[in-house]
DNA sequence: CGATTTTGACCGGCGC
DNA sequence: GCGCCGGTCAAAATCG
């Protein structure tokens, strides 16, 4: 499995195609697709969505190599804030202070009941305008 | 006053 | 076994 497309949309865009594409197994929009279709503004976030995603996260040195799909499915944006709105409800359940990084991981859990999807935010090591945004599992449930 | 966040405690895996 | 490290729990605090 080969993920090197470039993404070029408005952010809140990306995590529902994210979120269909996780429970889909294949991407919803194709890269062509993606680069044409002014697909309709989400909530607030305002930034400069691209980013190489997404791709497996992998917690090796070298960061970011492709792996086994786990349900888990990494996302690295350029963003000022550090939760971005999928359109999904999260609540909080952890906050950790990570060796590698000295910007805190927060974790979340998805709200709805039987619902064990996670996700983990936290800022880019070195450059700290970016955003990593990790999600792990799959929806027992559809859209918000 | 129920829901959510905060924050340190707690726990499990791993390397020594 | 022990301590480090990352992940989760849960009680208290805070929010709406």
């Amino acid at each position: 499995m080969e993920f090197n497309y470039q993404w070029n949309l408005d952010i809140s865009d990306q995590f529902l195609s994210l979120m269909e594409w996780l429970e889909d197994g294949e991407p919803v929009l194709t890269p062509s697709q993606a680069s044409q279709e002014p697909l309709q503004m989400g909530t607030l976030i305002q930034a400069d969505a691209v980013h190489e995603g997404p791709r497996f996260e992998d917690e090796s040195e070298s960061g970011w190599e492709n792996k086994e799909n786990k349900g888990r499915v990494a996302f690295r944006i350029k963003s000022e804030v550090d939760v971005l709105e999928d359109g999904y409800k999260w609540r909080k359940y952890g906050k950790k202070m990570v060796k590698t990084s000295p910007y805190p991981r927060n974790y979340y859990k998805c709200v709805l009941g039987g619902c064990s999807v996670k996700k983990r935010v936290e800022r880019d090591r070195e450059d700290s305008s970016y955003v990593i945004t990790t999600y792990e599992g799959i929806h027992n449930h559809q859209g918000l």
